[in-house]
Formats: structure tokens, C-alpha cells, sequence
DNA sequence: TAGGTCATGTAACTAGTTACATGATTTC
DNA sequence: GAAATCATGTAACTAGTTACATGACCTA
């Protein structure tokens, strides 16, 4: 039995499966263009995926002949197909668990800041960045939203739960204040 | 000028300031307790870190005489301090932008899972698993509410962004019904 | 005195990041 | 022909995890 795959194998893997045929460049280019950075999409990290799901057998490369560049065209095996699949739908409670955010990380320890004005700056300059975080959100599902619509209905999900947390920030200033 | 500390050892460092004196072992367990599991709370994870806190003359460890385990008392430095006030008051755009989430991440390749029946059974499972996830964190706070009013405010951020989730998922599910 | 908890760690590993490096192709 | 983009990668590093290992202390 396969190990399992990390959550950046598996996203890389249903990235492919969506540009397919594709190259690596475009792959690292998704995750680039991305709403949310859960990975960098820089090419270190991104080349040793590719070729870890290479090796795995649940992506292909077809070398692109006439490209001197070595251009190569990916796409999803059979395995990858399932593996994908699997991915998808065999979630676990560790996963639906909880939403990690650092925002709040940094909630758990605030009131170990010694000055009043400096928490409750905290607090304003998080529901700002918080605002602006909202704002780009909207921007870039206005664009996803002529595009898939899977996407947009996932981005969707983020847009949520950012505007839960700004919820969220708002009360406990009023709770402060 | 001192590198930036990543998110564990500014928790950890949060945690130890919350907790002192105390062992790492004590720290261990807050790790091991909390509502969302970030990290690991083994002691691989966690010695390695307070290790480090203390090279960099953040935390100092007092050796317990008397106690042939060898335990140590922990706490922070004057320098440790305003490290710790500097992590929570710098939050910048980066930190701001999004709300990781690997059952958002999922859904941004269930158009890819070829089964109708699979696609449904896979909103109808994460839904359900956010209300048992929303069931435990309201456990959570009620135990929380009793003791630091802090982390109780920290953790109602996530039950929020749960809520929110859950909502999301409905929306979900009725668009696909 | 036995079993559970308290308390310490280490070694091997894995995944992911940063920074560097090269060259082909396209476009102006 | 210069600049931007497309396209490939690698090497060194860092942080965090898993699994292992040891022994003291406390309580029934």
C-alpha cells in the first residue's frame, strides 16, 4: 500500500488534473496566481512534487519534442485518478477538525501585552488587514467567478471565514472597549 | 538583528509565558490540550523548540535542585518579553490574508470527482464533521470560559470560522440539490 | 511494589523553502 | 537585439514529526 499523500501532493495533483495536458511552469504559475499562498509556488518546491508523483506513477510526462527547453506535458494516470479521488473524498475528522489562522494564534497571548493602547491597536490593525484581506477576496472571485465555478465555490469558503473572523474581531473591540 | 521566529516558537514562548515557572513538560501538555492541533505536542517537537527560546536568551531555565529528573523551571527574559509582544503586535498582510483549510482546499477539486453520488456523500460527510468539530469546540469554551478569559475569547474566533464553514457547506449542498 | 504520571531527551527522517543557476522562446 | 517570459532544475538548509529511550516520582 502507497504512502499517503501530503496535502501539497494531493493539491498539486488535482491542479494538474485541472490544466492537464500542462506543464510544470504553468502548475507553479496556479499556485502563484492562487487566492490563498498555503505553499510557495516557487520552483524548489513545486519541481521535487512533480517528480515525487512522477515516481509514485499518478502523474505522466510526455516530452515535448521540438521544445530544446524540455518541455513537458503532464497528465494524470489511472492511479492518479483514484489517488485524487481518494484524496478528496476520504477527509477525516483531523481535518474538518478546526481552521488554523494566525490571527488568532495571536489572540490566545494578547493580554500578556502589557500596554492597553497596544492591544487594542492589535486589534484595530487586524480588523483592517482583515477588511483588506475581504476586499481582495471579492476582487479575485468576481474573475474566478467566469471561470470554473468549482473554484468560485471554493474561494467562496474563505471569503466565510475571513468575514467570520473580522465578525469575530469586531466584537471582542466592543467587548474591550 | 535576530531572525524572525516562526509561529511555533513565538507560541511556545507564549505558552511558557502563561505557564511560568513551569516545565516543558507542562508545556507539552497546553500543546497537547488545546482546541486546535497546529503542531504536535511530542516531546521531539517541543524540547528541540524550548531549546532554541533558550539559546537565543529568550526563556532562561532554572535547574530544580532536588529533583533528580532533572526539571527545569522556565520563564521568560526581559529580552524574551518583548520578543513575544513584538510577534503579536507585528501581524502583517501575510498573516491577515487567509484562512487556511484543508476541507476549502478539497472542495476546489470535487468538480474533478466523476461520481455524482461521491460529490454529495463528500458535502454531506465534511458537514457533518464540522458540527461534531463545532460540538467539541462549544465543550471546549465552556470548560475555557472558567479559566483565562483570554484563550476563551482566542477560541471563540474558531468556533466562528467553523460556524462559518458549516454555513458555507449548506450553501453548498443546496446549490448542488 | 506495581502502575501511572512526570520529566527528560535523541536519532532518523521528511517535507518544504530559499537562493541559485541555466538556457530557450517570444515579443517589441 | 534586448527584454520579458517560459521552462527547466539543484543544493543547502530549516523546521517539524515519529519513534525510540530512559529514569524519577507519586499513589494506592
Amino acid at each position: 500500500m502507497a504512502r499517503k499523500l501530503t496535502e501539497l501532493e494531493s493539491c498539486t495533483l488535482g491542479v494538474i488534473r485541472q490544466l492537464q495536458p500542462c506543464s510544470t511552469y504553468r502548475v507553479r504559475q496556479a499556485f502563484a496566481r492562487a487566492a490563498t499562498a498555503d505553499w510557495s509556488a516557487s520552483a524548489g518546491t513545486i519541481y521535487p512534487v512533480v517528480e515525487r508523483l512522477q515516481r509514485l506513477g499518478l502523474i505522466k510526462a510526455d516530452n515535448q519534442s521540438g521544445d530544446r527547453r524540455g518541455l513537458r506535458s503532464l497528465s494524470l494516470t489511472a492511479r492518479g485518478e483514484t489517488a485524487l479521488a481518494r484524496w478528496i473524498t476520504s477527509l477525516g475528522p483531523a481535518e474538518a477538525a478546526s481552521v488554523p489562522d494566525p490571527v488568532r494564534t495571536r489572540m490566545h497571548f494578547l493580554a500578556l501585552v502589557r500596554s492597553a493602547r497596544d492591544r487594542r491597536a492589535f486589534l484595530v490593525r487586524a480588523e483592517r488587514l482583515t477588511m483588506q484581506a475581504i476586499r481582495r477576496t471579492r476582487g479575485f472571485l468576481k474573475l474566478e467567478r467566469q471561470n470554473a465555478e468549482s473554484d468560485y465555490l471554493a474561494s467562496l469558503g474563505g471569503l466565510y471565514q475571513l468575514e467570520a473572523r473580522l465578525k469575530w474581531l469586531r466584537h471582542l473591540r466592543r467587548r474591550v472597549a
